[in-house]
DNA sequence: GTTGAATATTCAAGTTAGTTGAATTAATAA
DNA sequence: TTATTAATTCAACTAACTTGAATATTCAAC
């Protein structure tokens, strides 16, 4: 299974030049709206005359609408836009090995629907099939000829590629060894289709909608199956050169400690996640499914629950402190399958180092946060990476 | 002290487009010397006309020459071009606390000269003039009109941007708190200057003309003054949103462990550096200044110097492993100050785990290689930076 | 040996998208 | 009331790329 299409140099010409500047100004007008053309003029460094063409042409194609004359200060006063929210939508599919989650989403990310479904095995036919249900669910009726569907985002359980001793072998899919992922869903939905791991897709989801709007360079640490890591930088999804970048569950935190699934001791995921959690709680005789499970029990005040955030919370600083010195990012956001509440006191039990380069002191934004879309994240997200794509502008094309 | 110009996203127009594509037409010359016109226009998705005035610009600019005709099959024979070697030189330079590196190379990334100066203090005074001495002895004389100087890239330890407690205030240059670095050196030198740590110059120096050329993505584990990590990922230099990304040398491999220079326990950096070495050596009452003290003591087989190298071999296995997994590069090179029959031995004796994403058996690239750039690396580096701008093309521009 | 297909390169005209500078509109400040 | 300021539009212009035809050179087939 291979998701990672690199990146080819290409040249530009005026066809590409169009399509980029397009995202440019939509990236603008999403940032700071409602915004007029001059203003997206100044900071794209294009002509006004350029800028107000395209305007007139993501207007025509229902992408921004106006937003009302503003006067500020002298002259004539600003003809604002902002993103014509419901003007396209984008279609984000979760694959888990039990059951897949659905969910559409507008050009402001906000979600207009989400859906599960059970999945009785992982072969491709069926993934594929229940694919083509969730999509019609999710638009049928939903979707007038009037909004534009960008694509969809699905997000799998990595590994990908052939991985000869898998670290995270037991989340992945079976029977897609040798497919591509992305070929298999363009044909099944008949849209344009990008795969992303639920920490990266989660990650974009709160750039789009949460707490990392703004931000360029920041991380989201993701309590899936295990652990995930989300890096955006400089804007960009970091995938790494095989698609596996952010596998920071199985990074050793505690040499020769607990024994991991992996075969190493001392993973990160051994402490801090959902398998070291219930673990924990096993131990102690109770047995969770759902992460409302968890909810219950941590409202209960459950003592082996508080035990195993106490437990965790070591590793996890730890965890915290090595992506801010190797990535330096804005913010470390917190989210996934886990409670608010749990998220929020693991939050407060960490015990940052104050070595590293984020212990500086006129930092903005907190070095860690609790995620905000909350625990569909994932399905969103893959929706959002669609949202994403339509207004960040590069010019590396697929290959 | 700032050195991380973010960049904006800017639109693009026919001059930028212009300026982009012979980027583009560059890197690809570069990258499959000697080519000839029609494969590029291939590859780059440019038609053939644009890639021929193109072509004949640069030529123009001295950066390509010919190189012959070659027939190949059928069809009229190919018109070569490579890039023209000494068609551009850049400046490389490294301040240390206590004395400068200059390096100038060519658009090869062959080396024309190196020099070392001593460096008084480290006021920006003297380390201006210091840079212009360096300047004038690589240029005067060596470089002819016809020879275009494309910049300078200026080495400089880190950590930058105001830090409350510096993990690496050791080796931190005193002085520059208040100064952007970029204007000073762009002021003293009248040249375009870009700033970069050590490791991310090394790395950069490995992909202009080392054991990374090819690869898009991937780190270089630096032995400096401490521990460092340039990661190149896509092609693109990764700085983090402060431009402190890649400080390893402070995550913590075994906590508990050693007491290190930044209050925590247990950091990479009391293991595996310079620092650990010459801590273990002088243990056995053993002196080292230089890093040819360390290799007569290797070539001698001082035991305590074996000794550092197996008790460095297991953290340095884990940080190599974290890499792996948070990274997911191509290689993992090592390099820096210190000698090569060293980081032989040291990669000989890492123990790498074996749940890595990287343990897949289909790589091509070694996992962990030494680099080739040898101890001059990091001035090297600065020059290949400015190189490696020249040749790799982007759309974002600097504020 | 001649002819035809294949391939690279060049020539000349055409197209696209952005730029420039003047004109228009509408607000505030004097 | 008038001058100034600022956003937007209009119309002409321009830069850089694309297209399609022409040319050059080699290999393969007859």
């Amino acid at each position: 299974m291979k998701i990672n299409n690199p990146r080819r140099i290409v040249g530009s010409n005026a066809e590409r030049t169009r399509l980029h500047n397009r995202q440019v100004v939509l990236g603008h007008v999403r940032e700071r709206q409602p915004v007029g053309r001059a203003e997206i003029a100044r900071i794209s460094g294009l002509s006004t005359q350029a800028v107000s063409n395209i305007i007139a042409e993501l207007e025509e194609d229902r992408l921004l609408i106006e937003a009302g004359r503003q006067s500020e200060g002298r002259g004539l006063p600003v003809l604002k836009y902002r993103l014509n929210a419901d003007g396209a939508v984008a279609l984000g599919i979760e694959v888990r090995p039990d059951a897949m989650f659905g969910a559409l989403v507008n050009l402001e990310g906000e979600t207009l629907f989400t859906t599960r479904e059970a999945l009785p095995d992982n072969a491709p036919s069926t993934v594929v099939s229940v694919a083509r249900r969730i999509r019609s669910s999710a638009l049928d009726g939903r979707c007038e000829k009037t909004q534009k569907i960008l694509g969809a985002g699905v997000v799998m359980p990595g590994p990908f590629g052939k991985v000869g001793i898998s670290g995270a072998g037991q989340s992945a899919l079976h029977g897609w060894e040798d497919s591509d992922p992305v070929a298999v869903f363009e044909d099944a939905l008949d849209m344009p289709v990008v795969v992303e791991n639920d920490a990266t897709a989660a990650a974009v989801a709160e750039r789009v909608r949460g707490v990392a709007t703004g931000l360029r360079t920041f991380c989201f640490l993701y309590f899936g199956a295990g652990l995930g890591l989300g890096v955006v930088a400089e804007g960009e999804v970091q995938r790494g050169a095989f698609g596996n970048a952010g596998e920071i569950g199985h990074v050793i935190v505690r040499p020769g400690g607990r024994i991991c699934a992996c075969g190493n001791h001392g993973c990160l995921e051994t402490y801090a996640s959902r398998i070291a959690a219930r673990a924990k709680l096993a131990g102690a005789g109770i047995e969770i499914g759902s992460a409302s499970d968890i909810e219950n029990l941590y409202r209960a005040g459950s003592g082996p629950l508080m035990e195993w955030i106490e437990e965790a919370a070591g590793p996890l600083s730890q965890a915290v402190g090595l992506i801010e010195n190797l990535f330096d990012p804005e913010t470390v956001i917190l989210g996934g399958a886990m409670p608010d509440a749990v998220l929020d006191h693991l939050i407060a039990a960490l015990d940052l180092p104050g070595g590293s380069v984020a212990a500086r002191a006129e930092r903005v934004t907190p070095r860690v946060q609790r995620g905000a879309c909350g625990r569909l994240t994932a399905a969103l997200g893959g929706a959002a990476l669609v949202i994403h794509d339509t207004v960040t502008p590069r010019i590396a094309a697929k290959t």
